[in-house]
DNA sequence: GCCATGCCGATCATTATCGCACATCATATC
DNA sequence: GATATGATGTGCGATAATGATCGGCATGGC
């Protein structure tokens, strides 16, 4: 035989394609710099072709290794139909269930949720990966994911469990001196990389001022708690602030719905429906919260 | 990640579902027994399921061990067609060429042809693979093959380089005695899995009676230097036995051309294409030789 | 110009893996 | 029923693979 003596070593190359050097692969790997050095030799030793070239502050794959990360790469795709294959074989309700969500949810509506799952079946072992990265699905990083998204993607199937409302709150004591003084402008905290303050907004407090942009939902709840100002976010959250409040002449506004999504392979086995029946079935219970029809259900969260 | 932690694991899983058993698994891979149970075991619990039931006297795949043999099938492919694609990339006249062809061809016709090869271009790393076995030139287990076969496969790309001829050998002692008493049964020496001797023969030599079956001509040549009978040889190997003839009043027999292939994949490399051009020529020498038409040139092999 | 950072190569101690040898069990054969 | 054969499981020592660490060398920011 003349060829690969290792398959392994195939994925050493890919992960070193991909992150263009052996550092980035080694982490990706989670092994040390010098292996993915001696397995990426070892490939290119069986192979008898070189895959890299070793430049100044990377590694440059040849056409030679392009061609076997390319190689690599429709194995990790076998190696993932096979991965998930296996896990829709198993139609027991016991063993690993993967599931992922964006970290607020996780924090503020799936923690009870999980609890009570994980009550009722306990054979089950939940695995809860809180992450604001869209893990990938179809590489089978988890089960199933909750996302926040008008489009959850072509590639998997899923079904939105619930519509959501955003509104725009404000700390209580900011809110005291806004009622105080009507006056006043109105500090507005900025997202990163989305539009400005909603078009609604003007109406009502046509004096803006923005006080600090943030990238992240947990630093927006912090600086609106520390009555920097006032911002978006979406009324689950919103409502179950104990220092924050609605803003006050300001309407509630659309905001993208909850999906729970899992992979088309998965849909139909035992462990993947009952999850998200049982999750979907709680989380329309919260339909008014997520709606910001009905703030006082915040507190039973 | 929920799956394989070594894509090498799944090799050992579908050897051992090839070969129903560790043994026979760990012969093929040249690694211990006790290595495959090891794999095998780190494959089941990566993937949290059991692939085959330990049954007395071998290993039964699972529904899941099947389905992870399938999943190592399409990886062994990807794996080959990676290393004859690298192999084609290499346009050097240096570095590895593997041929094969039957014992006997090797022996008797190919040595002189591959000493005069490696003398021209040394730089080349022959590696000759004498076996009755057809090897499996889509699995790259060689890069060149010699057939003899009237029907060499859709799937190789190659020539006939030459045709050939048999004829009815004996042993020369035999042969004398024949001469001597021209009454005396024709001793037959019969090869298993092939039809009995031509119907040309009952013309000459209507009385004969088989003294030995065989399944091998090297087995077969023996025989017939033992003087233990004749048999239908190709013409290269009759003529170029010093202790064998013809046999009296027998024309010769259509035989199999020898075709020389390749895998498509390879038929550009200026590597193979060197080689089976110097081959072809020096095998189109002895045309006369492999078509019975010149038994001297045996001499010369 | 200097320092900080990140990447790769090399060396060495540690760890994990493998092969060997032996035990056990089942089957086939006489 | 006894023996031989071939298969899998197990413990131990040898070996090969790995991880940690340091040094050299680039690049980029102050």
């Amino acid at each position: 035989m003349i060829g690969m003596a290792d398959w392994d070593d195939l994925r050493y190359v890919l992960e070193t394609v991909r992150h263009a050097g052996l550092s980035g692969a080694a982490r990706a790997l989670k092994v040390n710099h010098a292996t993915v050095s001696r397995r990426i030799a070892a490939a290119e030793r069986a192979m008898g072709a070189r895959l890299f070239d070793r430049a100044p502050g990377g590694y440059r794959p040849t056409d030679a290794g392009l061609e076997a990360a390319r190689a690599a790469e429709r194995m990790e795709s076998v190696s993932h139909d096979l991965s998930r294959s296996l896990s829709a074989r198993d139609q027991q309700l016991s063993g690993a269930l993967t599931i992922t969500a964006p970290q607020l949810i996780v924090e503020r509506v799936l923690a009870p949720i999980l609890r009570d799952f994980k009550q009722q079946y306990p054979a089950i072992e939940l695995k809860m990966i809180a992450a604001n990265r869209q893990l990938n699905l179809a590489a089978h990083e988890a089960d199933v994911a909750f996302r926040i998204s008008d489009t959850p993607g072509d590639t998997l199937v899923g079904r939105r469990v619930t519509e959501q409302s955003a509104g725009v709150y404000v700390g209580k004591e900011q809110a005291a001196r806004l009622r105080a003084d009507p006056k006043l402008p109105l500090d507005w905290i900025r997202f990163a990389h989305w539009p400005g303050p909603p078009e609604v907004l003007k109406e009502a407090w046509p004096d803006r001022r923005i006080t600090l942009t943030v990238d992240d939902m947990y630093a927006a709840l912090a600086a609106v708690r520390a009555n920097m100002g006032a911002t978006r976010i979406p009324c689950f959250l919103g409502d179950s602030e104990p220092d924050m409040e609605r803003l006050a002449r300001v309407p509630l506004l659309p905001y993208r719905p909850i999906w729970v999504l899992t992979h088309a392979d998965l849909r139909n086995t035992r462990k993947v429906t009952t999850f998200t029946e049982f999750a979907a079935t709680r989380i329309n219970g919260l339909r008014p919260l997520f709606e910001g029809r009905n703030p006082s259900l915040a507190l039973s969260l």
